[in-house]
RNA sequence: GCCGGGAUGGCGGAAUCGGCAGACGCAGAGGACUUAAAAUCCUCCAAUAGGUGACUAUUGUGCGGGUUCAAGUCCCGCUCCCGGCACCA
């Protein structure tokens, strides 16, 4: 009650302070009608003309969290300037939106207050959707999907089972990345510097068996086909380091004792005769094994059991000390038969290569340091180019460089590289080894202990095991109701009704996976249902090979390693499957900045949020998005700022003034300006046409000021016709950044039909170079006067005019002429001595 | 440590292929209109020195070198900032 009755009084005090003005165009009443109009007239649904090319222009769909922030403002103000572009261009314009409506906000929401995730789901789409509106946007909403519904996640589940077919989703027992505060496991991508990426706790280790997809089979081709990609470098580079090949050679040591054999990962085969141990991991498998029936396995084990539970932030700290222990164990040297001994050391990582590595004291630096802590032996087997003779040895810190190699029986003398190669085709000879690729990327872990996700298609029966279910018997609906407790396990376990059901493959009773996918798995094909959002399969294949690829991708940076990899070892695999038509998703990619306000990136905690629909309701959404657009290049972080909305805002009210001067202007005196602005009138559309083809928003948006500018500053001597021809022009370029007031203007200047069915204007070319130009002049380098020339004078005419020119005496009196260097139109520089 | 991106007036930014650095906007100053203010329209606005002045000279794109008739842009060597990865064998 008190908080209406405050928003009240400000609504008055903001009429009184503003009221309208016959100068001024009310934005509210013009944003809120052309708004009704085009919804009315469903202005943005995709035509059916097929002979057009289509544009398919996407851009990434929120999380419906209830409202929009200032970084949706933009992503979206920058889509929809990209797709009514490509519309007033004469293309087939695919433009949907949708909703990533699975999470865990909506069932914390619930855990708190008992809303059913559905419900508050539901009701903050719907509010979300008000204010895309109210921003004016050009979405198609007849291709809208919300991932949270049966109807879309049943595909999820349909998809899930594709996978699982062709041998790319398994269940796997391992120590997975836990998120104590979300109580749910995490993806690798999902953990960053050892938190969680949505709350930011840190993450800590849990065994579970879970489900992967297999996404490392695809780490070759994910990494071969970003060459192909029109995407930013930096998210290019961020893939490319994620999955993190790296060439080298597998290398097996036998334990002569037990019969077992331990391979180790190397990139370095070349400093194999400097190995003098060998390390495994704690976790790796055969470390039990080894102490088996040694004195040392009790010992052993408490080191095993004490690393294990040390969290990864701890174990990966720059700082954290190399700590291991002899098993007691001795393993043979594949090439000079020496028995190395076998050690356990936490620095050693269970899932990366083989689990287990050489040490190689003299050669890499963790070695020395491990070998120094522990006395282990060191040798020095590779010398530096620089160093000469036999006398280099490897002392005070290891020496990781390439060289030439000593100390290593017939290799001796070759240098690193062809080492190498030659140490790796021994070891394939001897059957112990060989050149070996790996990658840093690990299958993806999609399991979710919570309720709000796709429900994993699969049921375990006692004697049957994993058994799908069947397509037919899709979607595997989550329960209405749930109980809601937020501890650990997924509250579908606890719905024993839900969860008791019959296997489809004998008919016995089973039980029904209880865990939820990751969210990533509904985002990672959303597009592709957009072409075709009420088929009755998961998509329509003759609408995808219409659409896809994707011609423009707008989003957050945020998600180089996440989403837009997901995305493109599904689209890869539906490939494989003969379901799609391309083998990426995404051709061009646009990565938009962050909204920065008072320094820093905005947050709830911070305390520096900034409210969408309080801007939008003070300087209407044309500011706001014209705004957006002039602050900054798209790629960049920018700061926001009232005074500069302001000016937006005064930008708009000026061109507003403008047309309704120049609809009543009579013909000028003489027409006198009337081929100054008809050139000023043709850069301008080449200028801006130019700039939206390389997305430089923020220069568009300057040239459309200029040309306002210019339109002013020639007012009095235009011709009734120039003046009509400049302002339909304006009125044109200015729908994509600005849509109602352009509609406003269209309508104020006699059309009938909307600005946003008007084809984008053509120029005459002949009309980019003006008649006279000024060039510099410059002597020794450094401009010294301007003159005005004829465009056409070639290279030999203008230097002459200037050499000619009065000017140019003082400046070469008594010098010797070097050099004339001559730019027709621009400049001249005499070079004089 | 490795990889990527960046540094331009008081501020956001522009300069697309090596060719007049600072477009456009914000802030600021002045003028017009007004009883006055706001709004609007017009003009000025890198620094330093000189000149009443139109102007002239010098310096200037993080720092130091280089290539070139000409460098914000290309090359070499640094500094700092932002982002990513990081005991990955």
């Amino acid at each position: 009650m008190m908080g209406e009755s405050a928003i009240n009084m400000q609504t008055d005090s903001e009429t009184l302070v503003r009221p309208q003005r016959p100068d001024r165009y009310d934005v509210k009443a013009v944003e809120k009608r052309w708004q009704m109009e085009w919804e009315r007239q469903h202005l943005y649904t995709v035509g059916s003309a097929e002979d057009q090319p289509k544009f398919y222009c996407l851009e990434q769909f929120p999380y419906p969290s209830g409202h929009l922030h200032m970084g949706h403002v933009r992503v979206y103000t920058l889509g929809d300037v990209v797709a009514r572009y490509r519309r007033m261009r004469g293309y087939r314009v695919l433009h949907p939106m949708g909703w990533d409506a699975f999470g865990l906000p909506a069932e914390n929401a619930a855990i708190k207050s008992g809303v059913a995730p559905r419900v508050s789901t539901m009701a903050n789409i719907a509010y979300m959707k008000s204010q895309m509106r109210q921003m004016g946007l050009s979405f198609d909403w007849t291709h809208e999907v919300t991932t949270s519904e049966p109807d879309y996640y049943r595909f999820t589940q349909e998809l899930f089972l594709m996978f699982y077919e062709r041998g790319l989703a398994y269940r796997k027992a391992g120590a997975v990345n836990w998120c104590p505060s979300c109580e749910t496991v995490l993806a690798n991508e999902q953990v960053e510097d050892g938190v969680c990426w949505r709350c930011e706790a840190p993450v800590t280790k849990r065994d579970l068996t879970q489900w992967y997809l297999k996404i490392t089979d695809y780490a070759e081709r994910l990494l071969q086909d970003l060459d192909g990609l029109d995407w930013p470098q930096d998210i290019v580079t961020q893939q490319r380091n994620w999955i993190g090949k790296s060439t080298g050679a597998e290398v097996v040591f036998r334990v002569p004792a037990t019969g077992d054999a331990i391979t180790v990962f190397t990139t370095r085969p070349d400093t194999l005769f400097g190995a003098t141990y060998v390390v495994l991991a704690p976790e790796h498998p055969l470390v039990a094994r080894l102490v088996a029936d040694l004195p040392s396995q009790q010992e052993v084990q408490d080191f095993v059991a004490r690393e294990r539970v040390t969290s990864d932030i701890e174990r990966t700290a720059e700082t954290a000390e190399k700590r291991g222990i002899f098993t007691g164990a001795y393993a043979e040297h594949p090439l000079t038969g020496a028995l190395v001994p076998i050690w356990v050391g936490n620095y050693v990582l269970a899932d990366y290569g083989t689990g287990a590595v050489m040490g190689v004291p003299s050669h890499d630096e963790r070695d020395f340091r491990f070998s120094r802590r522990y006395h282990l032996p060191a040798v020095t087997v590779v010398r530096p180019l620089g160093e000469s003779g036999d006398g280099f040895e490897v002392t005070t810190e290891a020496y990781t460089g390439s060289g030439v190699l000593v100390n290593s029986a017939e290799f001796t003398g070759l240098d690193s590289e062809a080492a190498k190669t030659a140490i790796a085709d021994r070891l394939w000879e001897r059957r112990l080894g060989g050149l070996r690729v790996t990658y840093r990327m690990r299958d993806w872990l999609i399991s979710r202990q919570r309720y709000w996700g796709a429900p994993i298609p699969i049921v375990h029966c006692t004697r049957c095991g994993v058994v799908p279910v069947p397509v037919s018997e899709l979607p595997v609906r989550l329960p209405e109701k749930a109980t809601f407790t937020g501890r650990g396990v997924s509250p579908l376990a606890q719905d024993e009704h839900w969860v008791r059901t019959a296997c489809p493959r004998c008919g016995g009773t089973a039980q029904r996976e209880t865990d939820t996918m990751d969210t990533f798995v509904d985002s990672s094909w959303y597009y592709y249902r957009y072409t075709s959002a009420d088929s009755a399969r998961p998509f329509d294949p003759h609408q995808v090979s219409y659409w896809m690829p994707v011609d423009e991708y707008v989003g957050g940076k945020e998600h180089a390693v996440l989403h837009l990899l997901y995305s493109r070892f599904f689209t890869k695999v539906l490939y494989d499957a003969g379901w799609v038509p391309a083998e990426e998703p995404f051709r061009r990619l646009l990565s938009q900045g962050m909204v920065v306000y008072h320094g820093k990136k905005m947050s709830k905690s911070k305390g520096n949020t900034l409210s969408p629909e309080s801007i939008m309701d003070d300087w209407g959404s044309d500011a706001t998005r014209v705004f957006m657009l002039f602050a900054a290049p798209p790629e960049k972080d920018f700061e926001w700022k009232e005074a500069g909305v302001e000016g937006a805002y005064r930008f708009l009210q000026r061109v507003y003034r403008l047309a309704v001067r120049d609809l009543q202007a009579e013909d000028g005196p003489d027409g006198s300006a009337d081929a100054t602005v008809r050139r000023l009138t043709a850069r301008t559309v080449h200028k801006v046409s130019e700039d939206l083809n390389r997305r430089s928003f923020n220069t568009a948006v300057s040239a459309l000021m200029e040309f306002t500018n210019g339109l002013y500053q020639h007012w009095s001597a235009l011709s009734a016709e120039v003046h009509r021809q400049g302002l339909e022009t304006l009125t044109i370029l200015l729908a994509p950044f600005a849509p109602h007031l352009a509609e406003e203007l269209w309508h104020e200047l006699g059309h009938g039909q909307s600005v946003h069915l008007e084809s984008w204007p053509d120029y005459d070319a002949g009309l980019l170079v003006d008649p006279e130009v000024e060039v510099a002049v410059q002597i020794n380098g450094k401009v010294r006067f301007k003159m005005m020339v004829s465009a056409e004078l070639d290279g030999d005419g203008l230097g002459a005019q200037a050499l000619a020119d009065t000017r140019m005496v003082s400046y070469v009196h008594g010098r010797q002429l070097v050099k004339l260097v001559t730019v027709p139109g621009r400049l001249v520089n005499v070079v004089v001595r």
